[in-house]
DNA sequence: GATTTTTCCCAAAGCGCTTTGAATAAATTA
DNA sequence: TAATTTATTCAAAGCGCTTTGGGAAAAATC
């Protein structure tokens, strides 16, 4: 049944029966409960392409995923799309989703920016000095970060954690432990997040008169076998670090099975710290000792971020949103005292 | 730019520019030409929402994950639908993603139907005797599901991997070196992939005349914790198995830990196997000892999957089809023969 | 009581595309 | 040469919704 049928049906036009089912004012309060109801009782649903084509809004965030940078972001997608997804569907958005395939990355935003297939975009997984940043500002077409590309954070909408603070007072604690030989094993430092948090490790080991040493940091993919080779590369050199410092818990499932595997006591002989984003598959908490984090849950992001860009849509007119998140350091048995040597 | 202009800048009619660019027969070489070049030149691209609404398709494919499934799906969810972005994509189809969110997962089927809003879902995560392959026959909306319901697997399209082949392989080679206790470490059984794993493994155990014992099978969401949690208190029964068989690589990290913990060689002391759907960030052939594993990429099937829907879209006559994946043993170093006692 | 304002509703014109039904010109056929 | 096909093109009618610009009746104002 179309809006037509359902004019008929009423003895309305399409006109009022349209404008009482969007609310608009100009519409009788008995009249508006008929249509209400009858729109009800027949199951009544707006077609959305011509809703669309009318109103020219597509009711339609864009997220495009590069085959690319999937690695990196692969599992942390979802878990942020089921925060967002949560917030999208509560205010009649959809979700556009694009990954990979021929068509390159730039070509996808001007399609969306110039077709109107979408409102919105968000970009995930920003790296310094992102080229999307500039494109979409061309292009019009409204978008919000999740993450930085740097730090002239000004003239774009960004919502971002404090990825160098929590690395900051995650080294400090460890400093504040008697470690004096940290180890940083990181995200590809392509990505902001990650130059971020080496900002923060290196500012805390600064602020002690240390010095950050290239031979005990890494930067590569998340995954669970860098995260064990990493450590242990770093844990066999000599001059061996005391503590190590996690970009993301998948490393450190491997970097446990490392510890082990050097019969080193977690805690004790070396401490781990790792940010985690609350992925439901791995639990910082459920480990053996459980494990000292930097906690920010990436699907509580993901619904701000929503909440955010739809606000951006809705009002254009608003200024752009930055907002910062505070990480939570979250101290469990996988940090200790730095051992004497 | 839009039909409209493009026809007049080319003194033609919006009928022969809209033909000639979706290659119908009726337009002249020459004119066609004319239009292509026209159209590529000013950057023409059709507006989505007038084209979806003139011909009344959406080129688009709806994904709707619940929440509630979502801690199953996950991390999986992300990998499999970059397989199917990359075919969704050069096909020009568009992915709807709908996740959580207060409107309840049936309504949104419904909606998708009636409204139209996508030409075909794709069902992840399918449960024994699914309502959803119900509920979309009913109402007509092209499907195609990723595993299968149960056992009557006809009167839906489909395609799964040999969950049961697998697993009565991979017990199979446990049996074969000389393993009579094996514990079963699966995923929730609500799942069909789960049951048939199950049901692979008793028959390989029945097989050798072996009986399954429920004290050293477990059924879960697929997390390191419980993974760890679940192959600790196997170890750690009277009369514990001598081998382990893991639905997930998820689990393994955490069975990883666990065997470290109790002092236990992987591949000597205690067998390993695991599902490997080939996520990115977990490769078994990193651990040490590299695992041995039933592997199927999640992904290929995620193109695959999409490939057929497609298909199904773009000719509706053509008969549902069923796909059937073989699954891979690949032995590894973890698995070695038994221990005598 | 006459005028203005407000309230409520409608017809019709888009939104930008596809598709039907004709029309014209060119090519075949008889 | 006349009649019939075939090859191209076009005007116009949708697709199902929103929105503009009125208009008639009811209420408010003078």
């Amino acid at each position: 049944m179309n809006l037509k049928q359902l004019a008929k049906h009423l003895n309305l036009s399409q006109t009022t029966v349209s404008r009482a089912l969007n609310g608009y004012p100009e519409v009788g309060a008995e009249t508006r409960r008929r249509v209400d109801e009858a729109a009800r009782k027949v199951g009544y649903r707006p077609n959305p392409h011509a809703m669309r084509l009318a109103t020219g809004r597509a009711h339609a965030i864009g997220h495009v995923l590069p085959s690319d940078r999937m690695l990196q972001i692969d599992p942390h997608f979802s878990d942020f799309i089921a925060g967002a997804g949560d917030i999208y569907s509560a205010n009649g958005f959809d979700v556009m989703l694009h990954v990979g395939g021929s068509e390159d990355e730039q070509t996808v935003y001007r399609r969306y920016a110039q077709s109107g297939a979408v409102d919105g975009v968000v970009v995930m997984g920003p790296r310094l000095n992102d080229w999307r940043i500039e494109l979409l500002t061309e292009l019009e077409l409204p978008f919000i970060v999740h993450g930085r590309v740097g730090d002239t954070d000004d003239g774009y909408a960004w919502l971002d954690i404090d990825n160098r603070g929590a690395f900051r007072q995650a080294t400090k604690l460890l400093t504040d432990l008697g470690h004096r030989r940290i180890g940083l094993v990181n995200g590809n430092e392509a990505f902001t997040f990650a130059t971020h948090r080496r900002q923060g490790y290196e500012e805390a080991l600064t602020a002690m008169g240390l010095q950050a040493d290239p031979a005990i940091m890494t930067s590569d993919a998340m995954t669970e076998e860098l995260g064990y080779r990493n450590t242990k590369r770093l844990l066999m050199s000599d001059n061996r670090p005391t503590a190590l410092l996690y970009s993301s818990m998948l490393f450190v499932s491997g970097a446990i099975r490392a510890a082990h595997e050097m019969n080193l006591q977690i805690g004790s002989d070396v401490s781990l710290i790792a940010h985690d984003d609350g992925l439901p598959f791995l639990n910082a908490e459920g480990l053996v000792p459980a494990l000292t984090t930097v906690r920010s849950s990436i699907r509580a992001a993901g619904s701000r971020v929503a909440e955010l860009l739809i606000g951006m849509i809705n009002d254009a007119e608003s200024p752009e949103p930055h907002e910062l998140w505070n990480v939570d350091l979250i101290v469990r048995g996988s940090t200790g005292p730095a051992k004497r040597r």
